[in-house]
DNA sequence: AAACGTATCAACCGCTGGGGT
DNA sequence: TACCCCAGCGGTTGATACGTT
């Protein structure tokens, strides 16, 4: 007996979304939380399936998310990690609060894998490309063998999350005078601005000011919304999103 | 200014594993 | 045990931005 597919994709939206979709989400999960995603598109008034609704959530709607372009200490760190963890792109991610699977999987696709190029290593085996072409072609398809030690996967952890703190914690954010007009309830709005701290100041501006894709004549509901839809650098830390599952809890 | 090529990244697709019945 | 549902994952695609000629 075959699965049912996640969605029956009749009358369902694809494609970008617009600010307004964001909006109904963002309104949606923030008063109520996530308990099913197929439920909440239903319950958003979104005619999207809850898949995409989960992936716009993940990868671009979370506050917590870190924008802006990834920093050369954070490329090391992925070359460090995906040479023991190979194309396991969420666990990569776990490393590396605000930032996405999704983002580093397209980072280390156009990026960091030209970089490794250039240097002569095989973005795969992380070995100098003539060696590994006398060896044995085993992780072509990027399923490079991690270690198996947990220990030693433990202290590699410790050693990252020293490394990441030291760089966010600079970044210590303004109190953001932010208010709602699409339907936030007070207290969590209250919160959301308490943990979502403000916007960095500029100094690692992303190369894309609009992050989302979406059209820039799309009218904006709200200089809350526009401001962080905007924001190339907002950045939160990961203390102010343990506040939002209280919220949700 | 236009045409073309390349880079980037948001979003989709299909599969997998886990939990529930 | 078999089946179903769901969240999550990784690979891929397509639209757009950007650079070059």
């Amino acid at each position: 007996m075959g699965r049912q597919p996640c969605c029956d994709k009749i009358g369902l939206k694809r494609g970008p979304w617009t600010i307004e979709e964001d909006h109904k989400l963002m309104n949606f999960i923030l008063n109520n939380g996530i308990q099913c995603w197929r439920l909440v598109p239903k319950l958003a008034g979104l005619l999207r399936c809850g898949k995409s609704c989960r992936l716009r959530w993940i990868n671009y709607l979370r506050p917590d998310l870190k924008r802006g372009a990834l920093t050369e200490a954070e490329e090391d760190m992925i070359i460090q990690l995906h040479s023991r963890f190979g194309n396991r792109w969420s666990k990569i991610a776990s490393h590396f609060p605000g930032r996405t699977d999704n983002e580093i999987k397209n980072h280390w696709n156009t990026r960091i894998k030209k970089k490794l190029k250039l240097l002569g290593l095989d973005p795969i085996t992380h070995k100098p490309i003539e060696q590994h072409e006398n060896g044995d072609t085993k992780d072509e398809l990027g399923m490079l063998q991690p270690s198996s030690s947990g220990e030693q996967e433990n202290n590699l952890d410790l050693d990252l999350q020293t490394k990441t703190s030291s760089g966010s914690k600079d970044h210590q954010m303004s109190h953001r005078e932010g208010t709602s007009s699409f339907g936030l309830n007070e207290s969590n709005l209250s919160n959301i601005n308490q943990m979502w701290g403000g916007f960095e100041d500029g100094s690692e501006v992303a190369p894309d000011a609009n992050p989302s894709g979406l059209g820039m004549d799309a009218a904006l509901p709200t200089d809350f919304l526009q401001d962080w839809v905007d924001g190339p650098n907002n950045l939160l830390s990961w203390d102010g999103f343990n506040n939002l599952e209280e919220i949700f809890l």
